[in-house]
DNA sequence: CGACGTGTTGACATCGATGTCAGACTTTGC
DNA sequence: GCAAAGTCTGACATCGATGTCAACACGTCG
């Protein structure tokens, strides 16, 4: 298939490769009349611009790195599903790259990756943001970075999150306003920014309400399903059972419920539980999860937007946040806590 | 940070950039004295050749496009974890890109994408993979293709697959093994080539036992959750029930244990469910489920190496497909027919 | 009326690699 | 010992766009 360049563009308008390519840009200077006659030029020919000439001679890529820990995980497709969608608009493109940190080289890698690729921009996902190695290698590259949800060592670059710990705190009001007093909770990984906010957001509700959470009630978890079915275990096991079990996110919770279940505890008729992101599995689960909705995708959206900068309703300083709003969605694993039993 | 050059290399290697060039790319006809020496000199400098040069001078992109439906599914994660993984290792970098192919404008986006990116070869995933539209575009662009996933009209680019339909066969006979001869299908969506093969390998199986399946025992799906929700609520609404069903793939296969788990329905002891894919959601499942373990991972890498072709192992004949071994997983869903019932 | 911005346009160098090709240097064969 | 073939190496053009800068066309202002 024949190639498109600029020049039979040119050549066909009748003026120089250079107004062509300020017509493909948007750059100014150029007559309104000639600047739609070129453009309709480029249409007839299907003209796309070679990413490859153009990264090389204005150092601008046109590419978004996504840089996750797991690209296995929901919460990974969710970003990209968002990102995907704002960089077309943009006419960008997207690269996933996975931080595989269990590997020695793994800071090289990405060291690698930045110099061959000279990325527009970069998203890191939770918990590559919270990496501060990662941090410098993009400073000393001079690559805008996004990171998304909240973060150790805030301020460092631009971040775009929800308010976690307000999250954490109104389910937990919630939760407490059906009754619940006894409430425990399932916290996340210890390296994730996250996790501290949720857990805070838990113990502002509790100490509002005059409630003591004694330490047997707070488990440790990582996230991860099976972990949540460790806390499940571990506290479902006796008959000294919370009336409500609120855990840092939906795939824990889930464990959670698994456990519930096998041991014969009705949800919510027994005990009542509650996740953390509204993740796919909080709708597949039985009873469905109560949960607090985080706009993974709106977020990795508005993180594209602040990398390319072109648009002004997220214009922010470098260093500020954007912060956009969550809801807390009430499903069939929360109700109000049995008679007789608070 | 100051960029390093060929250049750079060269000069300080005392040699052109030319044979800089050379031992990068692995080309023959340099002095094995000489390419130790500039190799020693490129990892000093640390030194990584510029995508963006390198593509427009060489059209090579090195680049692989993979081209999913959804990127929110599972089965996408798999496949860019495998791809990404592979990708590293010849050095080449993953695009993922989303076929939305409700927008009337899907076939000109993938178009342009084509031109601006030169990939060096694409991945397409089902379904994308049975659309030919799209198979059309990139033999017009010249761009290598492998096809994951059995499609329909086969031959027409290599492939990467499993055998769904001895699979499925062989899952059909263990159950039938367990007594079970009043089984139901829940099949899978009708434009997915996979799905037909699956069907069928259930129907061979059937007819080898001598086993009759009655139309009301087969189910249509779409491979989603929601879809083997209704499916299980079809079969599972009166006391007429199989004493078994096998789900197209582990999804609708969840939907429908947690149909069975509403009613009360003990699983595997009443009821023995049977899934296909592997998916993450069939061990998080309570009780797991059994199914067919499909290595994505493996094949997205096997389609990275075909069209690298870097890899004498799997180098094939254009056109040739290769074929992955799959296994059945046998977990907890499923068990012999309880007594008395067949 | 000439000096001086401001807006518009194109010529030309440039980004950093690789392709081509010619030339120097080795080896092989008779 | 000499031609032919093969092996190495580098000079230079090239890929397709954009950056720089000079030239030119205007109004406007003093």
């Amino acid at each position: 298939m024949k190639v498109v360049t600029i020049k039979d563009v040119a050549a066909r308008a009748g003026v120089s490769p250079k107004t062509v390519s300020r017509v493909i840009n948007g750059e100014q200077h150029v007559r309104a009349e000639i600047r739609e006659h070129v453009m309709r030029v480029v249409d007839e020919l299907a003209y796309k611009p070679n990413a490859f000439a153009r990264g090389l001679s204005s150092s601008r890529s046109f590419l978004i790195g996504l840089f996750v820990d797991d690209p296995f995980s929901g919460y990974a497709a969710d970003l990209q599903r968002g990102a995907i969608d704002q960089c077309r608009m943009y006419s960008h493109h997207l690269v996933i790259e996975a931080v595989e940190r269990e590997r020695p080289d793994w800071l090289a890698q990405i060291d690698a990756t930045l110099r061959e690729l000279r990325l527009s921009g970069a998203i890191l996902a939770a918990p590559v943001c919270d990496w501060s190695e990662v941090l410098e290698l993009f400073e000393s590259h001079d690559i805008p970075v996004v990171r998304l949800s909240p973060a150790t060592d805030p301020g460092r670059a631009q971040q775009v999150q929800i308010d976690d710990r307000a999250a954490a705190r109104e389910m937990t009001e919630r939760l407490i306003a059906l009754g619940h007093r006894d409430i425990a909770f399932v916290r996340g990984h210890t390296a994730h920014g996250a996790a501290a906010l949720r857990w805070q957001g838990f113990a502002d509700a509790c100490a509002d309400a005059g409630i003591t959470i004694p330490a047997r009630r707070v488990l440790q978890g990582d996230f991860s399903f099976k972990s949540g079915l460790a806390a499940g275990e571990a506290i479902l096991a006796d008959d000294d059972r919370p009336t409500a079990i609120f855990a840092s996110n939906d795939k824990m919770a889930f464990g959670v419920l698994m456990v519930a279940m096998r041991h014969g505890i009705a949800v919510p008729g027994a005990l009542s539980i509650a996740g953390f992101d509204d993740d796919e599995i909080s709708r597949m689960a039985w009873p469905q999860l109560t949960t607090i909705n985080q706009p993974n995708a709106e977020m990795a959206k508005v993180a594209v937007d602040l990398l390319i900068g072109n648009n002004p309703q997220v214009k922010k300083e470098p260093g500020e946040s954007v912060e956009l709003s969550y809801s807390l969605v009430e499903r069939e694993s929360s109700g109000p806590v049995m008679n007789g039993m608070a």
